[in-house]
DNA sequence: ATAAATCCTATAAAAAAGATAGACTAAATA
DNA sequence: TATTTAGTCTATCTTTTTTATAGGATTTAT
């Protein structure tokens, strides 16, 4: 499962998305409307712009707005940054690997074969649906 | 991620699945082929009996053993006996599911479409291989 | 009887997740 | 330029989950 962090992450950034019209927005705004706490909300907020996917004005005017169109941030972009791997072993990540300790050769462990394909069948969607791709649909 | 708990089983099952033959394994055996904690070892395979997929024998000559042909065992039934959720989002799990807390109307919200798709994908996969799909490659 | 093994429950230790606090900095504007 | 507004940064706290260990109870073979 996804962390809170990370699915607070999608909210906001749906709701900024769903708003760029609008300008920077508010951290208090997104909290409310999403209903996420205000503060932790702000941490995340800070990670993605340090990530360099949110912008940020500060004082009167400022808050939080998308750096790039929606539709080039895939879903995994986000996943890994926030939650770490998408893979269900660290012997079949991609960004995280790890070996394993607990079989002889990976190259040979049927598990590491099986979880290696539904990893790419879960990259295969989160690296190809983007921001734009998860706004409310039928709009 | 999966926890350290569903890996290790994954393990022992695939041991004691590769050593049908010799009738019941001990613990401290897999623990030791498979490098495990011992007695972490031992409240899984308790868990696995609890559950119907282990059976055991006490005293001399005991140990665990498998209680149906491997090619019967979803690699799914282990993950949510042992894990949890296989979806990534509470909203999309079809074992655990629980309301979305942070958007208005789950049937009009894109990240659980999306999600359902990721969880489809991965059970496509999970549902179908078994225990008997993850024992050694090319044997 | 004894030794061998699992059973069972409790608990502890460590790590991660979730949330909060508060002083600091930058920008707008009156 | 003082004030207000809003993000920045870092630290800490609490809770939950994960990982691991302890030890007596029970069952079985010999």
């Amino acid at each position: 499962m996804l962390s809170k962090k990370t699915q607070y992450a999608f909210h906001a950034l749906i709701y900024l998305a769903e708003n760029v019209d609008k300008g920077p927005i508010l951290i208090s705004e997104i909290a409310q409307e999403k209903n996420i706490s205000i503060k932790f909300l702000e941490n995340i907020l800070l990670e993605l712009k340090n990530a360099g996917i949110l912008g940020s004005k500060k004082g009167k005017g400022g808050g939080y707005y998308l750096m790039k169109p929606p539709k080039e941030v895939p879903l995994a972009r986000i996943i890994r940054l926030l939650d770490g791997p998408i893979a269900l072993l660290p012997c079949v990540s991609l960004n995280y690997y790890e070996r394993c300790e607990n079989c002889r050769d990976e190259a040979v462990c049927g598990l590491n074969e099986v979880m290696g394909r539904v990893r790419d069948s879960a990259l295969k969607i989160l690296e190809n649906k983007t921001l734009k791709d998860i706004l409310t649909r039928n709009s």
